[in-house]
DNA sequence: ACGCTGATGAAG
DNA sequence: TTCATCAGCGTT
């Protein structure tokens, strides 16, 4: 066996949320499940910074359910959205300032078999290519909210497997589902890999 | 294009 | 306490 994936540290979120998720592309996200673990490559990602950003949660100000966002960076943040399904986030910045990564979709590496039946069957594509969709994959909920991602003995954290990604693989857009968010909405704070999935 | 679904925060 | 809204998804 190849030895054992070490968590990305305090560090690596405590930096800019645009930074921070530019370098997630790529990452290796692992979800301890049982005896197996569940991963997949992180392939699309949107930047929610602060209070004044009005598509993020945090522009309501500190409430229950963005207090993580002002918390230490490096922990999940994770809400349920539409009544359905889940969102599993990043929390970046230096703690106080609320802001935070969300992860929208990966390429599944391991665990394919478990992600098909937490999916009720869907094809391999159609696994992880959205928010939802991977917290369901991977069995991530709101139990999971402000988990700790920089120890590799959680259930939850992120590595990297030296998978190269170059500036120019990265493209951006505006972010998905925001258009409530005035001009807000039209920033290009949503970054993806392209010639691998992402939620379209 | 629409219905599902319930937490959330604002209004009263 | 009600109410509109919602960082999505599956089906039509």
């Amino acid at each position: 066996m190849s030895e054992s994936p070490i968590a990305l540290p305090y560090s690596f979120y405590a930096r800019d949320t645009h930074t921070v998720a530019r370098d997630l592309l790529g990452k290796i996200l692992v979800r301890t499940y049982g005896e197996e673990s569940l991963t997949g490559r992180i392939t699309e990602v949107e930047s929610y910074i602060g209070e004044d950003d009005l598509a993020c949660h945090a522009s309501k100000g500190r409430t229950p359910r963005t207090e993580i966002m002002f918390g230490p960076p490096g922990h999940a943040y994770i809400y349920l959205i539409y009544g359905m399904y889940n969102c599993f986030n990043v929390v970046t910045e230096q703690e106080g300032f609320p802001a935070a990564v969300l992860i929208r979709a990966l390429q599944p590496i391991s665990g394919i078999k478990q992600m098909i039946v937490n999916r009720n069957g869907a094809k391999e594509t159609n696994l992880m290519n959205g928010p939802g969709k991977l917290c369901q994959a991977l069995n991530i909920d709101r139990t999971m909210n402000g988990g700790d991602l920089t120890d590799e003995n959680s259930e939850l954290f992120i590595h990297d497997d030296g998978f190269k990604v170059a500036p120019s693989d990265i493209q951006t857009s505006a972010r998905i589902g925001v258009e409530y968010a005035g001009e807000h909405a039209l920033l290009p704070w949503r970054y993806f890999l392209q010639n691998l999935p992402h939620s379209k």
